[in-house]
DNA sequence: AGTATTGGTCAACCCGGTTGTCCAAGTCAA
DNA sequence: TTGACTTGGACAACCGGGTTGACCAATACT
């Protein structure tokens, strides 16, 4: 069963074919370079937080989650050691985080491996083929409710 | 931010988004026919038991995930009165499924709506470089352990 | 002052998966 | 025919990443 067959149904599962390629590749390439336990949504969450999130609140609207969902998520990213967060000597509602060294050494690996997927990618496709699919993708994401900034749709699955 | 930016990460981004923008599109146009409680996942594995899966043990190899998640699937999908399950005369280890109007219907329903909203990408895209962008993907995916014909990875998230 | 908003937490739940354990029913070999 | 193996299914517990809803304490507004 050939599957760029001209179907929607077909198509979307391209689409997430790819895009778990692609994740699948990151998580394991991360594993092996001493973050096991790094998650996809653990990378989206520190890249929002070194964006500027620097509270739960702040996290779940950049990420476009509940805030009880981006308080488990800081939770998880506390306990690997990635953040700290201490309460804010001016406003003691809010818990400041802040991005430990391996924190930024997560984030710096996973960026890097992402790249060498993509260039391994742009081998394949040649570079301004993928640069077109990129902007068409862009077009497809772009006339959409979606906040890419906010990538809290984004939660991934599991390896398999 | 412009989005098509040549980093690894957004490029998963940019994929997973427009998946998500594909199947959310899906969902809701077919909450509005008639079929309210159907997920993404209903739907492949229906596709996969009209396709031939007519047991549990073998939804779950097609679908590539356990059994006992296909069980849960069937669960499902019996309670919303898509599928129906007899044990097998032959083998009452065995129960057999089969697909009920109502399934029928759906796959029917939702065959229709992925193939409009891949209409209006063509619209968009034009249709060489949509089917381009497809057998682009298809690379992508085809070097890969995963298998399409059984998108059991492909479980989807919820809409927000 | 008193009300409204904001930041955070607890608890319960959902969905789509996972392991692990187990059994009953079929298959195969001697 | 009997014993070993394989297969189909079910139960229970769990996980990840979310959701609602209720609530409190601290800050902000007028």
């Amino acid at each position: 069963m050939v599957m760029s067959s001209r179907s929607g149904a077909d198509l979307a599962l391209l689409l997430l074919g790819s895009y778990r390629n692609l994740v699948d590749e990151v998580v394991r390439e991360l594993a092996t370079r001493g973050y096991p336990d790094a998650r996809p949504s653990h990378e989206y969450a520190i890249r929002a937080i070194r964006a500027g999130a620097d509270s739960a609140s702040d996290l779940a609207r950049r990420l476009a989650i509940t805030k009880q969902a981006a308080a488990k998520t800081i939770a998880a990213l506390v306990e690997r050691g990635y953040i700290t967060t201490e309460t804010d000597p001016a406003d003691t509602r809010r818990k400041n985080i802040r991005i430990t060294d391996h924190g930024i050494g997560l984030i710096t690996e996973s960026t890097a491996i992402f790249d060498e997927v993509r260039a391994r990618w742009e081998v394949r496709l040649g570079a301004p083929e993928l640069a077109e699919l990129e902007t068409q993708l862009a077009q497809f994401v772009g006339d959409s409710p979606i906040n890419l900034d906010a990538p809290g749709w984004a939660a991934g699955q599991e390896l398999r």
